[in-house]
DNA sequence: ACCGATACCGAATCTTTTTTCGGTTATTAC
DNA sequence: GTAATAACCGAAAAAAGATTCGGTATCGGT
């Protein structure tokens, strides 16, 4: 994992929900698995445009901090699953939320984004 | 603002919803104001750890997407006020949410963060 | 006239995060 | 026995994001 050289400061709530979730894939890679795409690869690729390491890295972290469970540690063949723990549970309320949000207001961002392509 | 390199995916909403308050100090900055912390300086004051430029940074990204708008334009003396859009404000359920989420884990993540360095 | 405060901005320089790429191990399928 | 697949990992490089620092402009107080 990679070692922050800067003390990081979780002193609000918001700090400290984003420690965890708040990575650039963490709350898809969440929201596969509690959709049932429990392997790497298959996460992979659901998630079209993220690689597959990135993945692997977001997964360890998501690991450490017991937000999911793997099984099938060291047999072959690996076969690897991911599963949400009852933490990581919690987090599914928030990230239904999110998305919904997102998703309402996605229109109006992308918008804007193309406002900001054309001015250059 | 910054110019990315890179074409950015806005395929779901969590990424949607997290362009526009997925920054370092983003929801910390609505969240002043919502509380009524509304100039610059002050805002600052109120969020210790983050430098006032990376505020005005911030704020000015917020502005362009309409979370947030200024008064008091270009009329000396400076004295800016920001103060959430509608838009903004549709933001504020996420923010609780997310604010009581970090609070009731942060004791248990600060603990696995430890352990991190601990092992170091 | 000078100092301190406020609100900015630009640019260089970090730090952090993501990507790219090559490698390992072991299984199944042909 | 060779190829394909799966699940990793390490390290270098690139990209993104945050910080530092110095600058401008204007006001209000002394």
């Amino acid at each position: 994992m990679y070692n922050r050289k800067t003390d990081e400061e979780l002193d609000c709530g918001v700090r400290v929900a984003f420690k965890i979730f708040g990575g650039k894939w963490k709350l898809c890679i969440i929201d596969a698995i509690n959709k049932g795409i429990v392997r790497p690869t298959d996460i992979h690729r659901s998630i079209a445009s993220a690689t597959l390491r990135v993945i692997e890295i977001q997964l360890a972290e998501l690991l450490f901090y017991g937000v999911v469970e793997k099984s099938a540690e060291d047999i072959y063949p690996k076969k690897s699953e991911y599963k949400l723990t009852p933490f990581g549970e919690t987090i599914l309320p928030l990230l239904t939320q999110i998305d919904k949000w997102g998703t309402v207001h996605s229109d109006f961002v992308k918008q804007r984004q193309d406002e900001l392509q054309d001015a250059e």
